[in-house]
DNA sequence: CGAATAGTGTCTGTGAGACAGTATTCT
DNA sequence: AGAATACTGTCTCACAGACACTATTCG
């Protein structure tokens, strides 16, 4: 092959979700250089051989870089490729998502960032409005079987906020009886003892996850 | 940034899944090239930017070149990737797994190729056993939802081979009568009139898939 | 007290597993 | 005829949705 051809451009982009007023939502962020410059876009950045050990953390580190975030959930997606899909050359983006709980959101959000709602979102460059899509996807289908819109919540959080993100996830409406029974029958959380919500007209138990990490099971909540 | 900073090594590795005398095998080629050359590996390598429009055209032609294998299924898994995994640099592999029916894997089998059942797979060069088993893990969990295993077999199937399938994929045994029941109401494959396998004691009605493409669904097989 | 939301108990229908029983072919 | 495998019918149990009912707080 002719010393001509380069290697493939390598970048990682993030879709960070958020569920704020009922509705899912997604970060965009204006680019601060080119291709593209001023554009919103997701956000995301080239991965640093001498910085990085691998994408995902390419990914956490653009998390915190540019949206001042640490310690929220993050997952693979897939990767978006091709000869076309970037300007600049061939490339590959390792896409990933993040889900962060609104009130965790809302202190670092920077003038440069906003959230749009999932179905607003239009006239992304690249092919971020493709990732966009496939992101929400992957939500929507692994939600309905894991523990994965909890992480949309705060640490705490009751039984009708958490039957209501898995509403907003899974786009449907649950039956409120049987979404208890199944979460107990899960033991998916646990009973912050003596600790009670007071928006609503009557206090709601708190609960807080048992485990910090994605649970998965073979039943549809 | 210096300019001694390289992007990362971009490939593409396929996990080739075959199922032959009830087992889930992989398929496996020596490496005709450095790193670990004369090495078992997954059927992989470079994407070629001046002939591949993306990383599925890379897999297609990968397993063209090195398989002779064409029309089968194919789909993205995830991507590896580090600073460690590959001694030639930081590098980045976009895993894909197939799926090819024994009877179409037996014509092409050359020498330098072997098939070896999933729990057999071992001393695998990169990071190839973490591929591996993430590619079971996928086909496991995807399998119970969808039309998946089919792709396992020829064209054309009777009903027990096509339970057969699926209890090798998800490693359980199937009720055969609520499987007719739930294959018969997803309406995924159609009798091929008047075609019956004489395999065995009693001819089994043959089947063909109605439609050619994955099709998933909410309940499990 | 009535509105609003949290939480519980019970009925019913659907669907899956179990398994008995029938069908078809071969030796 | 009997073995082997394909295929069908039916019973029962578990689980999910529906919904009525109770509980707790606020204005």
């Amino acid at each position: 092959m002719a010393d001509t051809e380069e290697r493939p451009i390598l970048t990682v982009d993030v879709v960070l979700f958020t569920v704020r007023g009922g509705r899912l939502q997604v970060a965009l962020q204006r680019r601060d250089r080119t291709p593209f410059k001023r554009r919103l876009a997701l956000i995301g950045g080239y991965v640093h051989v001498d910085e990085d050990v691998d994408t995902a953390s390419t990914a956490k580190r653009v998390l915190r870089e540019k949206a001042g975030l640490s310690g929220i959930f993050l997952e693979q997606l897939m990767t978006f490729s091709g000869a076309r899909r970037d300007p600049r050359g061939w490339s590959a983006s390792v896409a990933y998502y993040a889900l962060v709980p609104e009130t965790a959101l809302a202190p670092v959000l920077e003038q440069d960032m906003v959230i749009t709602p999932v179905e607003e979102v239009a006239s992304l460059p690249f092919d971020h409005e493709t990732i966009v899509a496939e992101g929400v996807k992957r939500l929507q289908s692994k939600g309905a079987y894991s523990s994965l819109p909890a992480f949309l919540l705060p640490p705490e959080f009751t039984m009708p906020q958490l039957r209501e993100i898995y509403e907003t996830v899974m786009r449907t409406s649950l039956n409120d009886s049987a979404f208890r029974r199944k979460i107990e029958e899960l033991q998916l959380i646990e009973p912050v003892s003596g600790a009670f919500s007071k928006a609503s007209a009557r206090p709601a138990q708190l609960y807080r996850l048992r485990r910090a990490v994605l649970q998965e099971f073979d039943r549809k909540l």
